[in-house]
DNA sequence: CTTATTTTGTATCAATCAATCCATAAAGAA
DNA sequence: TTCTTTATGGATTGATTGATACAAAATAAG
């Protein structure tokens, strides 16, 4: 009955995705998309609707893939503590690997924080990531890798915090040993 | 010999600095500028050259000003500790009170990392604040403080990676509970 | 094939961007 | 005063911004 779409809408919001991630939202034009995507404005905005719109799934789609290689990094193993190491290890690594890239919800919660949108999907999912945590060494104190007296709400917000500092740190150029370090001692807190 | 400037240039970076403060450097246009300072465009680009330039006088003062309200904390008390969770303690506040202000050097490190002048300047200020820490660290181990296995050059490392995360979860509209719960469990790893 | 519907690509919009120009004003030196 | 020098502020620059208009092309149902 109509024409059929020649481009890939997933694609796109994945290339989107890349550019916001890289450029910033401000930084990056439409005209910078256009050419990225190989999309006609025409047909990027019949599909999208504006700017703002193509950021906010580009958002959405970079906060649930992150929130969901927290979660499977700490609910598949059985043991909490060295899934949570390994998971904090391969943040850093992901730094120090890409230092320019740094993290995409980050950069969204400095840069447009004003926008209600965008606060809306980032504390949501700060707010996953904190419970995500939380469970998990709730799980490890019920296995006994987490002392009794510990607190696993206020350790999961103390988590949460510090691997936002990560990538800031991560995009401020510090080096592995920095990184690591850091790491090593944030995890004393279990003990 | 010459007219005289009728405007402060000191004033004018403070302002400079507050605007891009909130808005980000991208966001703040130099007619935002030239409203807020109330000087005219030529004024102001024979006075700062760019807005790059007038953004890296605002970088500057900020980034001296915050490394040295920490290092005005952690070097003018007595003991370490208390100290260290009172300088915490204020930044948490700051960012409750005003959560839509955030920390200009992490806005800096996000937005504009692909910038040398800027990338330096933000790196420069984490060295001195890591070294501050450590310094005060070192003090309270040989105050007995602080364990004497412990290790200040990573415990700062640490912290000042804690903090930026702390400034970017201001940003996304963590409330006190969080925070305060956050900086207890950070300074769990003094103990 | 015809027709209805949607996509595509280009041209284009007004608005805004950072930056420059320049006539005028002001202030100290001679 | 007169002269030199700098500051001021508004007009203006060309480029770019996000977004729209529209004709041509493509698709599938009837």
């Amino acid at each position: 009955m109509a024409r059929t779409r020649e481009f890939d809408t997933d694609q796109a919001v994945e290339r989107a995705m890349d550019l916001f991630w890289r450029r910033g939202y401000a930084a990056t034009s439409m005209q910078d998309l256009i050419a990225e995507l190989g999309i006609g404005s025409g047909s990027l905005y019949a599909a999208f609707g504006s700017k703002e719109k193509l950021y906010a799934l580009a958002l959405e789609r970079y906060c649930s893939r992150n929130a969901g290689a927290l979660i499977a990094h700490l609910e598949s193993a059985e043991e909490v503590r060295p899934a949570l190491r390994a998971a904090l290890t391969a943040m850093a690594e992901a730094d120090l690997c890409d230092p320019e890239r740094g993290c995409l919800m980050v950069n969204a919660a400095t840069e447009r924080a004003s926008d209600p949108a965008t606060a809306d999907r980032v504390a949501a999912t700060m707010r996953l990531v904190e419970s995500t945590l939380a469970g998990a060494l709730e799980r490890a104190r019920a296995r006994g890798e987490l002392a009794p007296d510990k607190d696993p709400v206020a350790l999961a917000r103390f988590l949460t915090t510090f691997i936002q500092g990560m990538r800031v740190m991560g995009k401020a150029r510090a080096d592995r040993t920095f990184l690591e370090g850091a790491v090593e001692a944030a995890l004393t807190t279990l003990d």
